[in-house]
DNA sequence: TATGCGCCATACTGCTGCGTATGGTAAACT
DNA sequence: AGTTTACCATACGCAGCAGTATGGCGCATA
């Protein structure tokens, strides 16, 4: 019933939920095992069951990690910006930069289909669009819901593609123009 | 070595496939197991074994038939319309409506990082992105290009968003203003 | 110093699912 | 009639993984 014992009990499990972050990012939920989990941090399985109920408990810790990072801090970060166009475009540019929050984050849609995942899912999914349609209302432009949807989507759209389909997306100098028009069909002029 | 036999063959095989491809869009690609799909099939492993060489094999058969009705065929039908703003239009709305062919898209590209389908893949999207390139420059629309790859990144946004937040999507009158508002921002006037 | 507790290792059970080996059956062929 | 062949059932070995039971070690507290 210490501080300091909370303290410790709630960092290694922290450190549970952070390689399975890690490990759903590369290999998927479906391929998240605890043993091999264990194997990478080290340990053994009767480290996790001590931290944790059973697997979907792990996910859930994991999905929550994700959600207070990912969600809550880049949000608080880009609600600094004065000028909702340059926070759409501040958002934008951080998810298309970022490789391992796209296959994170696709690797969760993926299994939004378990129940430890869907429900909190689609409540940060719903947080983002609101943030969106906000910023375009901000801005004055018609039927800001659906254009928040139709932003967002392009958003998982461009990352689903940039994965499955690396070749077909220009590289590097080129890539900024296709980057430019993306966001030019989304944001009014 | 009659051609009777081995239509049948090729027919018996072709039931397992189409049988992969439903359990793949319902339960995901690493949920297909062999013994389930034989169960639904009312045989046993003795016949998958028969016709195909292992797993492995039985997904690329399943992609392969995907690759052929759905890209060959939809561009095929598509293709008879001569206005090309229109052919785009038909593929968004034949794309949006079918909500199995969305799963399927969705749990194929899920699993893209298995090299049985991966490659395969690849290709499938590089076709819809260069028929979606050819009929913006026959449109004579700038970057036709990038606006092909900003369309087609669109259309599986969409399909994502509607699978993982069906709540936040407008439903059945408001969702044609939704679909219109999507569409307008990807084709241009 | 003894005792309790946080934390982890070891060793097991049980299940699922892949792949294989082998036998059986019905129809086609000789 | 005998033989081949296409097709499928049965039975098995094997591996990976979830979850449990139990023991051990170090450290804090009494």
């Amino acid at each position: 019933m210490n501080k300091k014992i909370d303290k410790i009990v709630s960092l290694s499990s922290e450190k549970w939920a952070e390689a399975a972050l890690e490990a759903m990012a590369t290999h998927g939920v479906a391929d998240l095992s605890i043993e091999s989990l264990a194997r990478e941090l080290g340990v053994t399985k009767g480290s996790f069951y001590w931290h944790f109920a059973n697997r979907s408990a792990l996910i859930k810790a994991a999905l929550q990690l994700w959600a207070q990072r990912e969600t809550d801090d880049v949000l608080a970060r880009v609600d600094r910006e004065p000028d909702p166009r340059t926070r759409i475009e501040k958002i934008v540019e951080e998810a298309i930069g970022n490789k391992r929050k796209s296959a994170l984050y696709l690797a969760l849609a993926a299994a939004s289909s378990d129940p430890a995942i869907g429900p909190t899912f689609q409540r940060v999914l719903e947080r983002r669009i609101a943030y969106l349609a906000d910023c375009f209302a901000a801005m004055g432009v018609t039927a800001p819901r659906h254009r928040a949807l139709v932003a967002f989507s392009e958003y998982v759209g461009i990352m689903h593609t940039l994965r499955d389909a690396p070749d077909s997306v220009p590289k590097k100098p080129e890539f900024e123009q296709f980057v430019q028009v993306a966001i030019d069909t989304v944001i009014p002029r």
